[in-house]
DNA sequence: AAATCCGCCAACCGCAAGACT
DNA sequence: TAGTCTTGCGGTTGGCGGATT
């Protein structure tokens, strides 16, 4: 009988998308004997992949937690709020998006976000473009999503299994999230993975360079948001945002917006000493 | 209809920190 | 205490599919 290490098994690895059978596979011996010990697993289990690439499978896809779909607008104003605070902390973040990834958030970042910094010609860690999200594109996400919610969304929101009152605190969260990025005092905290290299923010005028792109919050608004530009980023012009239309991701519907999952984890986040 | 471009995302890699022996 | 193993993290890449030419 062939005995094999599970040194022997990584030097027999194989690479690329899993298919139907080792998900089958790996899900079934997770469930059977728990997470950890992730070279084991694929050993025992009899996957030829390794510990690590079991182990990022399950986490990012098979696990019964994960969320898939389009990231909401509470979700996105999350992802902006955090990450003016950590930076590319994506599993930090990940940590107050239940069910989302690092991996997908960071996805989302580099593909939506940081396509916009490209289009506003401008360095995602500057100065400029930490305005404009500041200024722009955090405000106008509360409004769209205030103004969703004015619209189909019932005042008070159903509970949940716990009985709890959801929204309770919800208005106050919004304002608390609000006050901190209008305060002109307010200096996103810069950690590992946002450059804090002045030499990089000089590439830019943080203020005229701004203005150029965009106006500050007392002006008209032009840029990705101003309609037909934007794609993918969910962040419309002050006039989109009357639209209905664009209330909701694509596809998106109140329902699937604001199904047991969302409002599950709006409750961790709008209540109080969450960040 | 074919070729090319582009966005998205799953998965890989290297590194670092912690756990274990 | 040092060496090894395991886990977790962030950056990067490659393939797929839809859009565009």
């Amino acid at each position: 009988m062939e005995v094999r290490s599970e040194n022997e098994m990584v030097t027999d690895v194989k690479k690329g998308p899993w298919t139907e059978e080792e998900d089958a596979v790996l899900r079934s011996y997770v469930e059977t004997h728990g997470e950890g010990r992730w070279n084991s697993v694929a050993y025992f289990a009899g996957l030829r992949r390794t510990g690590k690439s079991c182990r990022l499978r399950w986490l990012n896809y098979l696990r019964p937690q994960v969320r898939r779909g389009n990231i909401s607008l509470e979700e996105q104003l999350i992802i902006l709020e955090l990450h003016s605070r950590w930076g590319n902390r994506w599993s930090k973040i990940a940590k107050h998006l239940p069910g989302r990834t690092d991996n997908e958030i960071k996805n989302y970042w580099r593909t939506r976000v940081q396509k916009q910094a490209k289009q506003l010609k401008c360095d995602v860690n500057s100065q400029q473009f930490r305005d404009t999200m500041r200024y722009e594109w955090m405000p106008r996400l509360a409004e769209r999503i205030r103004a969703a919610e004015s619209r189909g969304r019932p005042a008070c929101l159903p509970v949940t299994s716990s009985k709890e009152p959801i929204f309770d605190n919800r208005g106050a969260r919004m304002a608390e999230l609000e006050s901190g990025w209008k305060d002109p005092s307010f200096v996103p905290e810069l950690s590992s993975g946002i450059s804090s290299d002045s030499s990089s923010e000089a590439q830019v005028s943080p203020v005229s360079g701004l203005t150029e792109c965009y106006n500050l919050p007392n002006g008209s608004t032009t840029g990705p948001g101003s309609g037909a530009g934007y794609s993918g980023w969910d962040i419309p012009a002050q006039d989109d945002i009357m639209s209905s239309e664009l209330l909701l991701d694509g596809g998106d519907s109140w329902d699937s917006l604001w199904n047991e999952e969302n409002i599950w984890f709006l409750r961790q986040q709008l209540s109080d000493d969450h960040f």
